[in-house]
DNA sequence: TAGTGGTCTAGACCACCGT
DNA sequence: CGGTGGTCTAGACCACTAA
C-alpha cells in the first residue's frame, strides 16, 4: 500500500514551482513585494509553513529577498548590494570599496561560431549582439571583455543604450529586456595579453592575465549570456569564498 | 515588558552554538552519527523542530550531513565526496572524473614571516611547518603548493607521515590531529612561471601561471592553514559556481 | 496599531534505512 | 518492524516596519 514514488516531489516544490512560474510570466516584476505568506497560502491551499518553506529556498538561491516587517520582494540586478553580485575581482587587500565603472567600446551583429553556440544553447550560425567593454575601478582599466547575446532576447540593444545606462549590465538587461540573471559558472585560466588585451588594460604584451569565461543563466537553467574576458591582477585579485 | 534585544538570538541559535561546542570538545567524531533530534531536543529541553533548525544551518555550512532513515553524521574530510571539497581545477571541459595525487616534495620547520604570521593569525617569528608538494591529475604535475602550518597544532607532522598517506591532505590533518576544516578563501592571481614552478610543473619558463592563495579555517573562523600555489591551466581550468 | 516575516511548539503522517 | 530524518499542519507569540 506503500506509494511508489520515482517522481515524488514535496508541497513545498511543487509551490515553489508555481511561485517561479509566476515570476518567470511577469506577474510579479524585480523590486516588487509579492504576496504575504499568509495570502499565498490560501491561493495554493496550502498551509503558511509550507509557503514558507518554499521562500527560504528562493531566498537561498537569491531568487528572493525577505525583509522582515515589510515583505517579500523579487530581487533586482537594479539593487545597488546585488549589482555587482557576480563579480568577485577586488582591489588588493581589501573588500571592494567603490563600484567599478563599464566603458563601453564597441557593439555589432554577427553570426554565432561554435563557441558561443555551444554556450548559449543556441544553433551555430543565429544571430548574437557582440558588445565588447572595459571595467574601470577608479580611473584604471582592469577587466575587458567579449559579451554575447543571442539577438532575439535582446533585440534593439546597441551603443547609445549602453552608454546612456550608467549603472550595471544585468540592470540594463532586467530593465529593458527583461531578463533575471540567477546564476553564472566562470572558467578562469592564465593567459598572456595579446596586444589587443594590453592596449586596452595599458599592461605590457604577454603580461600575465586571468582568462575568464562566464556563461550566466535565467530561469530553468537557459543560458542567456556568454562572456569572455582578461583581467588585470596588478593590484586586483579574484576573491572566492569556499564552503 | 517587551524585551529590549540588542543581542537577541534565536534559540535554535543557541543549540547551533552548543552543538559547535560538543563538537569543538569532540563529543562527536568527523564520520559518526550525532544523537537524533528527539534525543537533542531532549537534552537542549526544547522541541524537535527547533533542534531541526539549528542541524538545518548546520548541514548548509557543510558541518553536518543528514541522512533520511540512518541519522545526522559529523562531516568528514575522510569522506570521498568532501576530499577535494576546496579544489576547483578541473580537466579542460569536463568535471573532475578521477582525484588528483598529492606528492610531498620538501617539508621543513621555520620561523612565521609577516605575510604566513598575519594570514594565519599567529605572532611573526612563531614556528610553522612548511610543506612543499606537487598535485598530478593522472601522471601530470598540475599544481605546486607550498603550505604553511602553525606547529602547535601539528606536531609531529613530517615526511613520511605525508608519504605513507595515500589520500588528501586535510583527511591526514583530521584523522592525525582532529583539526576540521570548515572553509576556506582563495584569492586569485595571474603570474609567470618562475624557474621552480617551471621545473616542477613541467613547463616553460615564463608561463601564465594561476597564483592561488588560500586561508582555511576551523570552528570559529580560526585560520589553521595558509598555502600559496600556482596552477598550469594548459588543460585544466578553475570552475566556479556564482549564485 | 495593523500587517509582515521570524520563532517556537506539538502532533500527525510519510519516506527511507537497517534488521 | 522500529527508528531516523522529511513533510505538513495549526496556532501562539515575538520582532520589525510603516503609517
Amino acid at each position: 500500500m506503500t506509494q511508489i514514488s520515482p517522481t515524488f516531489s514535496p508541497l513545498y516544490r511543487q509551490i515553489k514551482g508555481l511561485i517561479l512560474q509566476a515570476l518567470e510570466s511577469g506577474e510579479w516584476r524585480p523590486g516588487q513585494v509579492i504576496p504575504s505568506e499568509q495570502e499565498l497560502a490560501v491561493r495554493f491551499n496550502v498551509s503558511q509553513g509550507t509557503v514558507r518553506k518554499a521562500i527560504d529556498e528562493m531566498a537561498a538561491d537569491n531568487i528572493l529577498v525577505r525583509r522582515q516587517g515589510r515583505g517579500t520582494y523579487v530581487a533586482s540586478h537594479t539593487d545597488p548590494r546585488q549589482m555587482f553580485r557576480f563579480l568577485r575581482l577586488v582591489p588588493e587587500g581589501g573588500e571592494l570599496l567603490t563600484h567599478p565603472k563599464s566603458i563601453p567600446v564597441d557593439c555589432w551583429r554577427a553570426k554565432a561560431g561554435q563557441e558561443a553556440a555551444r554556450a548559449l544553447a543556441i544553433e551555430p550560425g543565429a544571430q548574437v549582439i557582440i558588445v565588447r567593454r572595459v571595467l574601470q575601478y577608479g580611473r584604471r582599466p582592469i577587466v575587458a571583455d567579449e559579451i554575447y547575446l543571442p539577438e532575439e532576447l535582446y533585440q534593439g540593444l546597441d551603443m547609445e543604450m549602453l552608454q546612456v545606462w550608467s549603472s550595471s549590465l544585468y540592470s540594463l538587461f532586467e530593465t529593458r529586456f527583461g531578463l533575471r540573471m540567477i546564476r553564472a559558472q566562470e572558467r578562469i585560466r592564465a593567459v598572456a595579453a595579446d596586444r589587443a588585451a594590453a592596449e586596452l588594460l595599458q599592461v605590457d604584451e604577454n603580461t600575465p592575465l586571468l582568462s575568464v569565461e562566464r556563461v550566466t543563466y535565467t530561469y530553468g537553467d537557459k543560458p542567456v549570456e556568454w562572456r569572455r574576458g582578461v583581467y588585470s591582477t596588478a593590484e586586483h585579485c579574484y576573491l572566492n569564498d569556499l564552503t
